[in-house]
Order: C-alpha cells, then sequence, then structure tokens
DNA sequence: AATTGTATGGGGTAAACACCCCAATGATTA
DNA sequence: TAATCATTGGGGTGTTTACCCCATACAATT
C-alpha cells in the first residue's frame, strides 16, 4: 500500500522493511522479459532504491506460485500466457497477496478482457502495441497505490458499457420503476409479495450501481434499456 | 354521494331521503332553461324516480343562492352568465353544498376555462355546440359520482398542459432532483435547510401534479424543462 | 398600509425506500 | 450429483420522502 515493503517469503512471514521494490515479471517471451527487467531495475526509474526483479516466469500458473513466494510489490504480467490467463492470474494474485500491485500488458483489446481485468482490480493496464514508456512513467504512483488504466481501454469500457444482465423479473420491475411505480403497486401488478418487489429493485440498483431512482431512470434513459415512450 | 338524497331547504336541515333528483338549472336564456328542463325530467333518463327540477335561474349569483337553498344533486350549468361566471359558481357551490354534482355546459373552449373548472372539480363539462346527448347519456353516471369531461376537453387539456411556473428555487430543485441528488446533497449544494429542500420538493410535486421522483422526471424531461445533458 | 408571493425553516408523521439476514423452491449447469 | 442461479418471501432497520402545520423575513403589488 506504501513504499517497498512486505516482501515476504514463507507465505505468512514478511521481510524487512526497506525502501526498495521487488517486482516478479510475467511474460511468454523471454526477450521480453528481457528487456522489461532492465528496464523496470533502472536505476531512478522509481524513488528510492529502484526495482528489484526477483522472478522473472513465463507462464501463469508460475507467476501465481511466484507471487505466492515472494509477495512482491509490483507484478508485471502479460495477458496472453500459457496455463493461466491474465485475469485468473489476477483473481489468484489478489487472494494470495492482496498488497501486490498487478501491472497488465496487452496486445489485445477485446472487451471482455478489459473489463474483466479492471474488474478485477488491475492496479495498472496498458497496451503492448505502443511504447511502455507510458508505464514506466505511471508505475511510481501506481506503486504508491494509484490505479492508471491507459485512456485507450478506458474509451473501450466507455463505448462499451456492460450490458447489465438483468433478469426478467428485474428487466420489468425495471420498467415499472420508472414509470413511477410504487413497490406496491408493482407488487400488484406482478401478482408477487413487496418483499420480492424489494429484493428485484434492490438488485437492479446494485448491478446497475446506481442509488436512487433518479439515476436510474437517466442509466436506464440513456442505455435505451427501456421504451423511450415513458407513458405515465 | 349516492341516490337523490339530501335535498334540504333550510342552509343546514336536510330533507327526507327519496330515491328522486333534485336539480338547478342555469342559464341565461330562458328558451335553454326550459329545453334542459323538459330533458331532465322526461321519465327514464335516470334510475329511481328521475329528476325534478327545482329551480331555473339566469345568472350566477341566483344559481348559487338556489343551490344553497335546495341543496340539490344537481346543477346544470352555463359557463356564460351575468353576474357570476361558471368557474366562481363552481367554487362557491362547492363551498356551500359539497354533494350538488355540478355539470357545466360550454359553448367555449378556452383552455384557460376549461382546465380552472377541471380544476375547480366540475363533476361534468360538455359541449353546448354539439347536442346535449352525450350528456343525457353520462348523467346517470355522474349523479352516482362519476366524472365526465367530453372528449375534445380532454385533448385540450393534454395538448395544452399548464406551464407550470416554478420559481427560481423550485426549478434549481428539480435539476438537482432529477440529477439523483438527495434532499440532503440539495441542501448542502444550495446551502439551504433541508427543510426548505422538502419544501421546495413538495411544491414541485403539487405544482406539476406528480406524486414520485420518476414521474416528475418523466415529465419534466418530456417538457423540456430540464437539460437534456442528463450527467450524474 | 395591507396583501400577496417567494424563500426560509422548525415540529411532526406515515409511508416508502434501500438493504441486511435468512430460507425455500425449481431450473440450469458443471 | 453437486453447485449455481433465478425467484419467491418473511423479519427487521435506518434513512428518505412527501406532506401537514406553523412562523419569520423581505420584496413587489395593490
Amino acid at each position: 500500500m506504501s513504499s517497498g515493503t512486505l516482501v515476504g517469503l514463507p507465505e505468512g512471514m514478511q521481510r524487512l522493511k526497506q525502501d526498495r521494490y521487488y517486482a516478479v515479471v510475467a511474460d511468454d517471451h523471454a526477450i521480453v522479459r528481457a528487456g522489461l527487467r532492465d528496464a523496470l531495475e533502472k536505476p531512478g526509474l522509481v524513488e528510492h532504491d529502484g526495482i528489484e526483479v526477483v522472478a522473472e516466469v513465463g507462464d501463469g500458473l508460475s507467476a501465481i506460485a511466484e507471487v505466492r513466494k515472494h509477495r512482491p510489490d509490483l507484478l508485471l504480467l502479460d495477458v496472453s500466457m500459457p496455463l493461466a490467463g491474465g485475469v485468473e492470474v489476477m483473481v489468484e494474485v489478489r487472494r494470495w497477496s492482496p498488497d501486490t500491485k498487478v501491472v497488465v500488458l496487452t496486445g489485445v483489446s477485446a472487451v471482455g478482457l478489459v473489463s474483466d481485468l479492471v474488474e478485477a482490480g488491475v492496479d495498472g493496464l496498458f497496451s503492448k502495441a505502443s511504447s511502455n514508456e507510458e508505464m514506466y512513467e505511471k508505475l511510481p504512483n501506481i506503486l504508491r497505490g494509484r490505479r492508471h488504466i491507459a485512456k485507450q481501454f478506458l474509451d473501450i469500457l466507455e463505448e462499451n458499457p456492460k450490458p447489465a444482465i438483468l433478469t426478467d423479473r428485474e428487466r420489468q420491475t425495471l420498467n415499472l420503476i420508472i414509470r413511477g411505480r410504487s413497490n406496491k403497486e408493482i407488487a400488484e401488478g406482478l401478482g408477487i409479495s413487496i418483499k420480492t418487489v424489494d429484493k428485484h429493485r434492490t438488485s437492479l440498483m446494485q448491478k446497475l450501481k446506481v442509488h436512487s431512482v433518479p439515476q436510474l431512470m437517466a442509466l436506464a434513459l440513456k442505455e435505451g434499456m427501456i421504451d423511450a415512450s415513458l407513458e405515465l
């Protein structure tokens, strides 16, 4: 969460506090790993005493293993790797070493991948296509706890809002809510109890990440999730 | 409220319950009054023992006086009358004889007049231009407590929604409500107390005749009362 | 000078909402 | 067969609405 510390080895123990960052590099191409390692270890890249690459791996499972072993400050991760993909690695890393910052490099920018990574909580997401300058610039901030998603990926997320998979009942409920129906009216309309409507409503709000009906309406209208013919 | 009853005379007293409707007819033309009376008293027009016209008047003040005196079940009222117009008569009738059904005949269909009458609570509103058949048909239902506004007037109201004059504060509040702000947030945003926001909010709902935020939103969006750029 | 309208708020209240926990169905899927 | 998910719903709770009454202050009208 802060500076280079907590780099432990035996699963539970933790290292001495020291002003150095430890990193694991994961990429299936040895050449790329070498390049990344050299760049990371270049003095002056980050504050304090720089970064030390404590492990290099070429597949996902190894990446997870090394992170569990070293609990590094940073995992530099290529999405396309054998044995375990970027997202699975992320999840495991989060489980076993929550304080490890995960920076992902990706060549592809599929919506699914990007949003999965962001939801899994990547700390950094950059394109392999462009130069790595951007990543190197942002790295210090990331290590301090900031998140950096390259603009192109933010754009992708923006243009491709999660369809927000609503169940039938939730969608029906949404339509009625937006038409100004109260929970009681909806319950009567759908022939179910108020409590159930209440449940659907709460699920809706959580799925759509809103906290009030007006926000719900604005979102639903914008996303075209409902008929424009809003008759009361 | 139900059948022909409560037709009292001396201001406070009330008549014996009987299955007969009592009516007052108000129109400034004697010929019209006669025609209306004949039609009303025609047997079989309404259930029970028909209608008895207990008074005919040619001006608004007399209409009010007769209604106070007889407390009839029905007041058949022409809008254009000397001394007191249709709306004023309505208001007074409502005050002095709340159970009297007021059916208004009008030649003009000005928006202001129509909406005033409807808001004052006319029980029936029909055009003098067309035949009175429609009114005679609806009369039984009106006497039972239903309201009937001729479709042409409903259309007028529909096409001519009240501009709803909102004050500055109300408009500001509306804009914030629609953006999903809670009363507390609005209060902080405007630098006033929650109670005042609450007041504005209530005023809004009443002016716009809605009872829930979604209805408020839909109306505001439809009327273009707010910016379409609904950003949360 | 008296009324009306806007804006400000305190007290109070019943209803509605948002959300928590828990539990029991079926249907789908692993 | 076990696990997941959608749907249903009861208990319960703190917050927010919507609206009531009342009162003050100030400006614009009448």
